[in-house]
DNA sequence: TAATAAAGTTAGACATATCTAACATTAATT
DNA sequence: AATTAATGTTAGATATGTCTAACTTTATTA
């Protein structure tokens, strides 16, 4: 199976999110979630369609099939474990982190994201709850230096 | 000024990190380090030299204007950068890591960017060297568990 | 139920980015 | 210096992805 490019990735996984909470999913519903025209998402629909990823009758609803459902959850995985590293981790806003993450899901490298989730995942795990360094990660961001009782830390 | 695309961003880093080792820049050069055909180079050259990034004669070498100059080396610097979050405090193979940065260097916000930036060199500027809970994470993405005497670090 | 509104579709334009094949120029070599 | 090789350019094809404008179908409501 030939890799999605890009932007038939966007258009699946939208589909994707909105059937999280909604009932149904609409074209219009895709073209709002990611800021384009319908007919953009009826030419990529119809590709998702040939490739079997998404059944769309005339004028009805979009659905995924099995086999899209599973691409796009595996996408908005991805999204959600960069979303999650940076904000948590790294402390970027969670505005930015999730911009970030929708871009970067779709370039990052299995082994870059198997690294990035074993890191969140050491930080969820510390033996002793919210790790120290993590905490002086923070005062180092915010004072441009480490902290002083660094060697006192337990 | 209008942001470039990924491709013309792509392009005016190649000719910069090409410059950086060669006297001169031929588009020969350029369509083997981006592994493309001559013509496309030529065409965002075109591209490029419309916007007051390249100097390029026919038939001649390719040289960047300052603000070409200036432009690429802020792409190349985050690509460093992430290139180095990636591989020494993530751990990603070297191979993998250069990937990586090539393709997130275009994506990656402002915001994100400082922040690993500030990461790196965090632990670079630890106080007792590198970091024991860096080695505490290598040893929990080998073992899938966290060190034992954790408790014991000094 | 007829008229109107909302949503979906089609056709065709446009921009980006790439390629191949043919041609032009410059550099190297006999 | 003439020939050949290497490099660069142009023209035109193709693929992706988006849009607008016109049209069709479905849903709503007066």
């Amino acid at each position: 199976m030939e890799k999605l490019t890009q932007s038939l990735e966007d258009y699946l996984e939208a589909i994707y999110v909105i059937s999280l909470t909604s009932k149904v999913v609409r074209v219009k519903d895709v073209a709002e979630f990611l800021d384009v025209k319908t007919p953009s998402v009826v030419d990529a629909v119809g590709k998702l369609s040939e490739r079997g990823l998404v059944v769309h009758e005339k004028y009805g609803y979009l659905e995924l099939t099995d086999k899209g459902y599973k691409i796009a959850e595996e996408v908005y995985d991805k999204h959600k474990k960069i979303y999650k590293f940076l904000n948590e981790i790294l402390g970027v806003s969670t505005s930015t982190s999730k911009k970030d993450a929708c871009n970067i899901e779709h370039y990052i490298s299995k082994e870059a994201m198997t690294k990035m989730i074993k890191f969140s995942e050491f930080v969820d795990t510390y033996p002793e709850g919210y790790p120290q360094w993590l905490k002086d990660f923070n005062y180092y961001v915010k004072h441009g230096r480490h902290p002083e009782n660094i060697s006192m830390e337990k």
